[in-house]
DNA sequence: CGGTATTTTGAGCAGTGTCAAAGACGGTGG
DNA sequence: CCACCGTCTTTGACACTGCTCAAAATACCG
């Protein structure tokens, strides 16, 4: 199941996301020493405050960050999708201000901290593709606070599912319009800040309206038009345009 | 009334917010040559997707970053406060997914792209504080979106309030308890996602049950503990440790 | 196959939003 | 220096979105 995924390429995929890596760069990450290691569904991976030296690459399933209200409350601020560093700011400091959750069996390898800054160090345009997802991750923070801020329940949730789609599609993992969400209707709505019977009605009229189809925890698009303008969905916020101008 | 404030020492006191500078560090960022403007209230200093190619600090006044749907409602994401960098993502992009605006008088200094990455280069304390700055806001992100996503609109309020003292006091521009807040009551609405009426109910409800006091835009928090309790309030998200650890 | 977690649905309610108007403040021009 | 005007704050009444509680139906897992 997981064997058609190519984790060295998909590093690369992710990387080369909004500039442009050569094939030196590509083997480079390839000859990355990595430890793998799998969780299951709902485990942590990091907790909060907690030190840590190596870099975390999503190799296969998807990870939450989160964070909690002194009441309880679990927000979802991010998700990760095989490809993607877990713990990018590890060049800067030894801890996160989030916990980090399996949604599903994941399979995550680790990089120590020198080789991969020695990596970066000696691969410009690889230093500069990092650069670029942390910026990258910084604009959908600000995304999903415009869109929790701003927008009604339906539109919040219409526009995580269309950020799904896009985002798996952009890494190569769905072609965006069809996808299986490993995701309880309850974290969708911690990711949007909602509650749990809420994301259910949002769905089901979508579904209704014949903007989607949905069954277990498979989605389809069926009017994609439709859906992202619901969604107020447009995904320009993923892609940061590199230098030159 | 600005006169009191020296640039150069707010600037390099907003970088070592998170680790050290030393002498050669902090002069050097004095001896970077600025061009400056003055903006009126409500101005814009950038305008999403236009590129640009200096950096920009802020030397006094409060600005906004801010996005807006598509239906019109404009989503305040974060505000500067002097010393801070605009937009510190010019290092790897050259346009911005948010606009930035004025929210009084304020003082703006312009550094040439070249001139401060050459600084950033030879300097690597500079380097690194910019890098944690960057991590730094982040992170503010992040608490903004649980503050949004996970907190009544009372408890947004008054989180808000908290971190703008907490920031002020930082950066040395306020005792943490007394301090002017240069933004209508709309704006604090629309930085944590509630109506300006619904804003004023909540101020009202501080002032009446003795936490703050509060005429015109002139806040005093009177019982700081139990107005942080409110707010679920700790300013640990401002701070972000340095390694080693 | 049984037990558990998730999805789905309903009914009632609370917290926020909407609309509207009056009061306060601050800036401007005469 | 004062009067005026526009913006912001404050207050009230009411509407509505989204929450709470609860229970049934369905899917998942060992």
């Amino acid at each position: 199941m997981i064997s058609e995924i190519d984790p060295r390429g998909l590093i690369a995929k992710s990387l080369s996301e909004h500039s442009q890596l050569d094939v030196f760069d590509t083997e480079a990450l390839g000859r990355l020493k990595a430890r793998t290691k799998t969780f299951e569904s709902g485990s942590y991976v990091f907790r909060e405050g907690l030190s840590f030296s190596d870099y975390v690459f999503v190799i296969s399933g998807y990870l939450f960050r989160q964070k909690q209200t002194s009441d309880g409350y679990r927000q979802i601020v991010s998700f990760t999708i095989p490809g993607d560093i877990v713990n990018p700011e590890n060049r800067f400091v030894n801890n996160l201000d989030y916990n980090v959750v399996c949604a599903e069996k994941s399979s995550i390898a680790y990089v120590q901290k020198s080789e991969f800054e020695l990596l970066i160090d000696s691969h410009p345009s690889i230093r500069l593709a990092v650069d670029l997802r942390t910026t990258a991750e910084s604009r959908q923070l600000r995304e999903w606070l415009l869109n929790i801020g701003g927008r009604s329940a339906k539109t919040r949730v219409a526009h995580f599912l269309n950020e799904f789609a896009a985002r798996t599609k952009l890494r190569g993992l769905s072609d965006g319009l069809h996808f299986s969400l490993p995701m309880s209707q309850e974290q969708i709505g911690d990711s949007v800040g909602i509650t749990p019977v809420h994301v259910n009605r949002a769905i089901r009229s979508f579904v209704e309206s014949g903007l989607i189809s949905h069954t277990n925890r498979k989605y389809e698009i069926v009017d994609i038009n439709g859906f992202r303008q619901v969604g107020q969905f447009s995904e320009k916020f993923l892609l940061v345009s590199n230098f030159p101008q």
